[in-house]
DNA sequence: GCAGACTGCGCG
DNA sequence: AAAGCGCGCAGTCTGC
């Protein structure tokens, strides 16, 4: 204990937090010969020790058996420790180390995450073994406040614990490990072919070497986790393309061979299977899948980890399992189909676990089945096909953008007085000056570039506000040592400079051109196949609101510039016609967008039950239009398209709770409009007396989230907002803002994906020649066959007003229109809006 | 050279 | 009294 105690250094100095701590370095307690080291953030109150003792003790841990530490030595609520000071303290924690010599360390948050292992990133590490050079095992789990604050984490965390107990004591994981089949010889395939018939559950998953689009693109090994006719479980693993399996240049034929028996699985589940499933479509294996254990876990609970690694541990108390799959082919064979078929083997149970709570909600099934399940599959073929995008347009119009930007920054330079040609800022530059140049640029180590960077660089920031003088109006977050944030270059504060100098007009413009060029003309450029498609990455857990989210696969986001790699955020292209007017469709066929008309405010209207919105929404009346009026204290006659677009901000900000103050920088920001402070305070009360049932409804969500932390979609959609319970009250005031959000753009977007079903199922048995190819919130895009554009469009324009199949489905009774514009042309930036008539019309 | 934090901006 | 919501990605800078 002595000796632990002259670690101690009361005097420390070393971060900020020695300033406001009611004592300066605290060393930890408990036995100094521990096998097991507990790391907190810092030192706990009585209670909160307490607290933790007896969790550690329920699961199993000797409390003789442990030292309490701390990542933070210095005990202060007054200020948080950034980084840095967790990281100038770690050489306490380190001696400390040294001298107990555990076995095992607990990192309980990530400050202790950060200060045992040198990592950051909690939610990310949490639940795996982390193995420290001086052979020490870190298991990292969420704080206990974390858990305080939101008890959904509470199971999540008893899991890591349980498996922290689990090494120390030696314990193997509950579910013992399967025997399996490796189909390594023809009989064992035959045998494989005849079973498959008799497979009433096909729990399956597939390892792979590059991607799947790629001539290098090989299944490594394909097992499942089979349930049969009568009930036993039978598991296999078959090698494919491996130097060590039989089948390494048969492989593909090996996949033809039970083309037919995988083809007509009758259930087939996988976690996240839109990956295994676009693999195996790849190869001529026509497979649906009808249940995916990432989807559900994601319907259960959109806030935690969805991985089926993290959620087995999580859920079954299993080991952590895995080999490293960065070199697969280098890898035994062995090892891969062991721990493909692990993989397998512990889906399946975690699926007979998901599927019992999900149907104790048979609300949440139903949205499982027609949204998820029914929607992920359309939307691999939509992934696969990709959107047709006019190669010849974005040859012509990437220089453009070239020149164009090229031609701005000359101007801005120009007008900020500097040379055109580098970083040399006035003529005769001489040594010592205290300047941007030289000096300065050689002392970053960013890029050195030859031509200046003009985007939010420390160059840019030093040209408008010091070599030109601009107020610094506002600045970003405090650095880490506390000091002041960068200078704002933000388009409102731009906007707010523009009369100041000539510099900022053409800085603001060269943002959008930059935009345009690095975000999209570039990597069009490059990610576009030979049949001139761009593809996507849907993800249908990737919002907690049940949204879709649009980009690039996870592992990709990393190897990106390295070659070409797929996906593209297809949500994100600019409503600009230079950039939209690039994506179509091939000859021969139209570009078809249907988007719904106002949905998340009708949705408002529908929830809310205010008179007024439900009154003009049956009326067919504008609601913006109406909005404009209302603020602007004008007939609807007078209000311009200008004003209409105003009111758009209002409707969208006002619904969701937005407050006068931001209404005034949101206005300003994306309309130009310019409100005073008692205007927009009109405004906002104008708003709310007009549509009245508005207010009420919040305090309703409100009520709803304070009493259950939990808020539904009219469909059953649950969104768990934890953060009520937050101690904070600006976090428990976002967590109800949530609540109001949340079920409308969940609706939204669970009506959208169920339309885009539904079309698909009406294209198909008819036989119409016309693909999905994207889903934007609230729109559908098609590409729809010339000769098929007549009977298609009412299709789709009928299939997204009809509410009917929602009564049918879930006794949800829409009792306003919803109404979707429909838009055809060659081009998506270019297509045209039908009325009605022309819809139904389409020959003439 | 990589990873993470942060800003800023594209969309609904 | 005050409070929009939901995303992904490019780019910069910093720490290691």
């Amino acid at each position: 204990m002595t000796q632990l105690q002259l670690i101690r250094d009361p005097d420390c100095a070393l971060c900020k937090l020695c300033a406001t701590a009611d004592k300066i370095c605290q060393m930890g307690f408990g036995n100094p010969r521990a096998n097991v080291m507990v790391v907190s953030k810092m030192s706990n109150s009585d209670a909160w020790q307490t607290e933790l003792e007896s969790q550690l003790s329920d699961v199993g841990v000797d409390l003789d058996d442990v030292y309490w530490s701390q990542a933070i030595k210095c005990r202060t609520f007054d200020q948080d420790a950034s980084n840095a000071d967790i990281k100038a303290c770690r050489t306490y924690l380190d001696q400390e180390i040294e001298q107990v010599k555990p076995k095992f360390i607990l990192a309980l948050g990530n400050e202790a995450l950060l200060a045992t292992t040198g990592r950051s990133g909690i939610t990310k590490y949490r639940g795996r073994i982390h193995d420290r050079p001086d052979g020490i095992k870190v298991i990292p789990t969420i704080s206990p406040s974390a858990v305080k604050r939101s008890p959904g984490q509470l199971p999540g965390y008893y899991a890591d614990l349980r498996l922290f107990v689990n090494q120390v004591l030696g314990r193997k994981s509950g579910i013992r490990k399967p025997r399996y089949a490796i189909i390594d010889d023809r009989e064992k395939l035959d045998i494989l072919k005849r079973t498959l018939p008799r497979v009433k559950d096909f729990c399956f998953d597939i390892e792979t070497v590059d991607d799947y689009y790629q001539k290098t693109g090989k299944i490594v090994s394909l097992s499942a986790t089979c349930v049969l006719d009568d009930g036993k479980l039978f598991v296999f693993a078959l090698p494919l393309y491996h130097p060590e399996s039989p089948w390494r240049k048969r492989w593909k034929a090996v996949l033809e061979y039970l083309k037919p028996e995988l083809e007509a699985l009758e259930r087939v589940t996988a976690h996240n299977g839109s990956y295994d499933v676009k693999w195996m479509r790849w190869h001529g294996i026509r497979m649906r899948f009808t249940f995916d254990t990432m989807l559900a876990l994601h319907l259960l609970n959109e806030n935690i980890q969805k991985g089926l690694k993290p959620a087995c541990q999580a859920r079954l108390g299993v080991e952590p399992w895995g080999i490293d799959t960065k070199y697969l082919l280098d890898k035994p064979l062995l090892a891969i189909l062991e721990y493909n078929v692990l993989d397998t083997w512990y889906m399946y149970h975690l699926k007979l676990q998901v599927v019992e709570e999900l149907a104790a909600q048979p609300m949440l099934v139903k949205v499982f089945k027609f949204v998820m399940m029914d929607g992920v599959n359309d939307l691999v073929d939509s992934e696969m096909r990709g959107i047709y995008i006019d190669v010849e347009r974005l040859i012509e119009r990437t220089p453009i953008a070239q020149a164009k930007l090229e031609e701005i920054e000359a101007d801005v330079l120009e007008k900020a007085g500097l040379q055109k040609d580098g970083r040399l800022l006035t003529p005769d530059q001489p040594d010592g000056v205290e300047d941007w140049p030289v000096a300065k640029v050689l002392k970053t180590r960013g890029p050195v570039y030859s031509t200046p960077n003009l985007n939010a660089s420390n160059f840019a920031k030093w040209m408008l506000f010091d070599h030109c003088g601009l107020p610094i109006i506002s600045r970003g977050k405090d650095k880490p040592d506390g000091s002041p944030g960068d200078p704002s270059m933000a388009e409102d504060v731009m906007l707010e400079l523009r009369s100041s100098h000539p510099v900022v007009q053409p800085m603001l413009d060269r943002v959008e051109w930059q935009k345009m060029l690095s975000a999209f003309l570039l990597p069009y450029a490059e990610l576009y196949d030979e049949d001139h498609r761009i593809h996507t990455n849907f993800k249908m857990a990737g919002t907690v609101t049940g949204r879709l989210s649009s980009g690039k696969n996870d592992e990709d986001k990393i190897s990106v510039g390295k070659g070409k790699v797929r996906g593209v955020n297809l949500q994100q292209v600019p409503r600009n016609p230079f950039i939209r007017g690039l994506f179509g469709a091939p000859p021969g066929w139209s570009f078809v967008e249907c988007d719904y008309s106002q949905i998340e405010l009708r949705i408002a209207a529908f929830l809310s039950r205010d008179p007024t919105m439900l009154q003009l929404y049956r009326m067919g009346a504008d609601i913006h239009k109406s909005t404009a009026a209302t603020v602007l204290g004008i007939p609807e006659s007078q209000v311009s398209k200008d004003d209409r677009k105003k009111a758009k901000a209002v409707n969208f900000g006002f619904v969701y709770g937005m407050g006068w103050k931001k209404f005034i920088e949101t206005a300003f920001t994306k309309y130009q409009a310019v409100f005073t402070e008692e205007e927009a305070k009109a405004v906002r009360e104008a708003y709310f007396r007009q549509f009245d049932g508005l207010l009420p409804w919040h305090g309703r969500q409100r009520n709803l989230v304070n009493k259950y932390g939990r808020v539904q979609s009219p469909l059953g959609r649950i969104r768990h907002l934890p953060d009520i319970y937050s101690p904070d009250k600006e976090v428990r005031a976002e967590a109800e803002r949530q609540a109001i959000n949340s079920p409308v753009q969940s609706f939204g977007s669970d009506l959208a994906v169920m339309s885009m079903v539904e079309i698909n199922k009406r294209f198909r048995k008819l036989g119409l020649a016309g693909h999905c190819v994207g889903l934007v919130h609230d729109a559908v895009n098609y590409e729809i066959r010339n000769d098929c554009l007549r009977e298609a469009l009412p299709i789709i324009q009928d299939t997204m007003e009809d509410m009917s199949r929602l009564e049918r489905r879930f006794g949800v009774h829409v009792d306003i229109p919803i109404l979707a514009d429909i838009k055809v042309g060659t081009r998506w930036g270019d297509a045209r809006e039908l009325t009605r008539e022309e819809v139904h019309d389409w020959a003439a």
